[in-house]
DNA sequence: GGGGTATGAGAGAGCGCTCTCTCGACAGGT
DNA sequence: ACCTGTCGAGAGAGCGCTCTCTCATACCCC
């Protein structure tokens, strides 16, 4: 009880194997009574193409992997940015017939995997998500020979093209809003500065408060809530004065606007809050979160028309989306 | 430039096809010094098996679909279930060289293509997250004579093992909490009833209520945060004497507390809330929220245990994995 | 020393498809 | 009538691998 090959279509047909592929594949060198009676005896037998088959013939796989390089495991399933982007370059890759190889790369082992899978020729090309400088990743898989997109500014240099948002006018345009409004004593909480967002956004933030003369005074968090509420309890301490507070992303300034609140601090008549991403969540904060917004799928999108460029063949430049200031209620 | 083959390995390493490809495949028949040779060999070219030929003649492919079956695509980036579930899978099968293709069924054309890929044998066999009733997918799949296991209990009866949690059980364990703890008008907000959760949940709301005397006060949402603010405005206008409110997920016990708050009802004292799921956003609520807790990876791991089950023969039976009563200041 | 049994290695037949090359048939131009 | 050109269809070679079958060698027992 095997599966129908393009042998039996043929048979069935009366016509010849190559006949067949051609009626499958689409071409146009068959005449219309042959092309029926071809997809007749596909349709009678339920005939399915052999991807590997066929793959072993054309050298193409039509899937592409998205690979996901984090060892934080809790930023994968709480930072909804990673679900949007998947989502989003998933969806833009389904249109255009690949599948999507998802392949998370937590652990050295896994990243050994990862190289050995895509030197495999598993895929056409491959999707990196990629936040931390220190990733061998980008650099070896671009050794590979192998169509490769990144999410993100690649932190060492390598020839990958990739997409980002502008993290450091978003940052500025958070702080300058900030500046604006006429507060005085801005404190930031970074990202890790083992990240390019985490250091672009820090950039962006000095960039501003450099040239309105200010001072500023910065705490270092990992991009996780809890560490904003540590950060922001410790900017209290350093400066009680402070009368706000750019947080390069929302989730840390979740956990920021938590220490406030227990500090007694009202945000935003004591203090203003800044967040970054726009997540969902920044919606429903108590109050409402000033952010910066950056359009998550639509990066995703360009990732994966840029890949798709690279197949075509030719270098392409790097993509790099702007950012939205969304004013609510925190500043 | 190609690839070098098994071919060349064993031309390089003075042997033949077949025994290079012992020694790739492991096998013990070959003497130490000619298996150092080949492996010399493999090393020096740096070769790697090509998977497609490979799979063309085992009829394996080692990678297995995950299909997401969720029209809505906000729940998709928003939910942690998802992302936890599929981050979980992912590993388990990371964990036994396994590939996931990640496949987001939203449309009804993109069921087709699923169907499509599926039968096409790209895959050894399919984990499928769906949760809405009228979802055509499971029955589709299971016709299709590849091993297929379900998160979650399929809607329509169908013969596919499963993993679920306990859905009526946490539900009677949340409701019964908030009936011993004195409340006397308790209130749901119920999930959407084309959903398994949404009607296990309901029914162990209405279990405990029934047993204990006191009449149901029901609203239905739809699993969002939004759809939850609206029913505990609805619930407060049909009954403004409630004195708590079990809530089918953490998401709409977020908006129910946001609708609490503005209508100025404070939690616990007036109102008392439980939720369902103890998402990571359960805790940093105002108050924190008491849920209910389900193992969402220890779910997909045993979904992950299932299906490898599948593949070594023999039907296996679902799995219901326990809940977790979780209490924190919310009731 | 002959016959039997392990043991290790090679030969070769496919797996199901694509695609080039070839060829037949027929139309149109001279 | 013949030659050239076009179009549609078939033959068959391979893509790179696995795996069965076969065979050569070495070893043991009587």
């Amino acid at each position: 009880m095997r599966r129908p090959t393009l042998e039996a279509v043929a048979a069935r047909a009366g016509v010849s194997r190559a006949t067949a592929s051609r009626v499958v594949n689409g071409q146009t060198t068959v005449a219309p009574h042959i092309r029926d009676a071809v997809l007749r005896a596909i349709d009678e037998l339920g005939y399915v193409p052999n991807p590997a088959a066929r793959s072993l013939v054309t050298q193409r796989t039509d899937s592409v992997a998205l690979v996901v390089s984090e060892p934080g495991t809790r930023v994968f399933s709480e930072d909804p940015l990673f679900s949007t982007a998947i989502r989003s370059a998933s969806m833009e890759l389904e249109a255009v017939n690949k599948q999507v190889v998802l392949m998370l790369a937590s652990s050295a082992k896994s990243h050994a995997r990862v190289e050995r899978y895509i030197a495999g020729g598993h895929v056409d090309g491959v999707m990196l998500i990629s936040m931390h400088g220190a990733d061998p990743l980008p650099a070896a898989l671009s050794r590979l020979r192998v169509p490769v997109v990144s999410y993100g500014r690649p932190a060492v240099p390598v020839d990958i093209p990739f997409v980002d948002n502008d993290n450091v006018g978003g940052a500025e345009a958070g702080v300058r809003h900030l500046v604006e409004s006429g507060r005085r004593r801005i404190a930031t909480i970074a990202g890790p500065q083992d990240m390019i967002a985490g250091q672009d956004r820090l950039a962006g933030y000095r960039n501003v408060l450099r040239d309105s003369d200010r001072r500023s005074i910065v705490a270092v968090g990992d991009f996780t809530r809890e560490s904003g509420a540590v950060a922001m309890r410790q900017l209290l301490g350093d400066d009680p004065g402070l009368d706000a507070v750019f947080v390069a992303n929302d989730l840390m300034a979740v956990g920021a606007l938590q220490s406030l609140r227990q500090a007694g601090r009202r945000v935003p008549d004591d203090v203003a809050v800044v967040g970054f991403d726009d997540i969902e969540a920044a919606k429903y904060t108590e109050p409402p979160l000033t952010t910066l917004r950056h359009p998550v799928s639509e990066q995703a999108a360009a990732m994966v028309k840029l890949l798709l460029g690279l197949f075509e063949g030719g270098a392409i430049d790097p993509v790099i989306l702007p950012t939205e200031l969304v004013v609510r209620e925190s500043a």
